[in-house]
DNA sequence: AAAATAGTGTCTATGAGACAGTATCGC
DNA sequence: GCGATACTGTCTCATAGACACTATTTT
């Protein structure tokens, strides 16, 4: 740690803003206002501002409230992508963070966001495409062992939407019976009372339920 | 991404060297060369030269052989710890490693490193209690899910040998006759044929064992 | 009654922990 | 034989998946 001479690299925060549409997974992009990539659709990103800034997080904060309007939604850090390569301008390190919002938020108060479902995000400006990857990477490792599929949904769901989220989060069908018996022995989750409400095509009225806790890791899988 | 005029944060890489001593999971610390800090023991850390290291992990090798002689080793990015107040000279990104080594490795290449009990490091300089924190928990926590645990041993180790470490690195006892039903299903080891051997107090020679894969991860605990 | 979704019960296979039992060595 | 470690077999319980069954609503 001696050798201050060295240049510093540039560091920004890039946000990969996962959000469910049609029964996909997406990422919401925004056209890049300067170069490089001008135009180019790529992960909301920015530099850390050092005034007012107090750390990673803050930036995240500021960045998702600027660009996207957004505001207490969840993230949480990915990893950084750090080298020479992967910024034309030079030695860089992007400390990436990966973000979940339900869609009807996301609509409310994105700006001019574009969404492309993660199995086909078409080309993406820097190494983007490899971030992307590593969150939706991660939010399909870290699915199946905790609510963070939750995070897709309004505060209120049904056992059937938040079944159904975990499918297409995790990939795969899910037994109906073994998941009710899971999700209700995890104690995860308490009913609203009173609250029961018709889904689209449905019959019969649904119960609904909140999340005790923010964010919950098990030990075995969904 | 349009302010450049903002000043560029000190991007720093740190490694949090993890060993098996007496049975004790423990951190390699250095004496501090310079301010701040000085003398004091601290994480194995140091800036990213942008002019020889291609990317961060160029730059974990290339500290890891200076600073310790150590070369080879497992490594893997933990996260990255970035705010205005971790550093006193000003805002600052550090990225985070952890690096897991046998212990006669390290003895065999080490200069002067500290060895601590990660339970009791004691005061370390900046947030590197709370970055050698978080590595401890990824490992117990990945520990039980891959063969990660088994970069503390030497490459050839016996069965009771990577048991005690799956024991050591979570926290709890094992029993042996669904640790080896375990390990042997997940089809993880080879058998180093014809090597038998005696450890220290043993009567009957044991099978000897090599990891198939650097690191593998499984979908259920061990 | 039929259609559609909500929710429950049960059977079976598999994997885990507990623990006893057997094997092979040095002394 | 005894002590010590290496290794295997078996019993029982918990959990998972499969799938059939019941419930409640609208049309």
């Amino acid at each position: 740690m001696t050798d201050e001479q060295f240049p510093r690299p540039i560091v920004t925060v890039d946000i990969v803003l996962l959000t469910l549409s049609d029964e996909r997974l997406c990422v919401a992009l925004l056209p890049r206002a300067t170069e490089p990539f001008q135009t180019f659709a790529g992960l909301i990103g920015g530099y850390i501002h050092a005034d007012e800034d107090q750390d990673a997080e803050d930036a995240v904060r500021r960045i998702l409230k600027q660009k996207t309007g957004l505001d207490g939604i969840f993230f949480e850090q990915l990893r950084s992508f750090a080298s020479a390569k992967r910024d034309p301008r030079g030695w860089s390190v992007s400390i990436a963070y990966f973000a979940l919002v339900p869609k009807p938020v996301l609509e409310a108060a994105a700006h001019t966001l574009e969404l492309r479902p993660v199995t086909e995000p078409g080309s993406l400006p820097f190494d983007h495409g490899e971030i992307l990857a590593a969150a939706v990477n991660r939010l399909r490792g870290k699915g199946a062992y905790s609510t963070l599929p939750a995070r897709l949904l309004p505060d209120i769901f049904t056992m059937s939407e938040l079944q159904s989220i975990y499918e297409t989060v995790i990939g795969e069908r899910l037994d109906q019976s073994a998941f009710r018996r899971k999700i209700s022995d995890l104690n995860l989750l308490e009913e609203v009372e009173g609250e029961k409400r018709q889904t689209e095509r449905a019959r019969r009225p649904t119960t609904l339920y909140r999340l005790k806790d923010p964010i919950s890791v098990f030990n075995r899988r969904i």
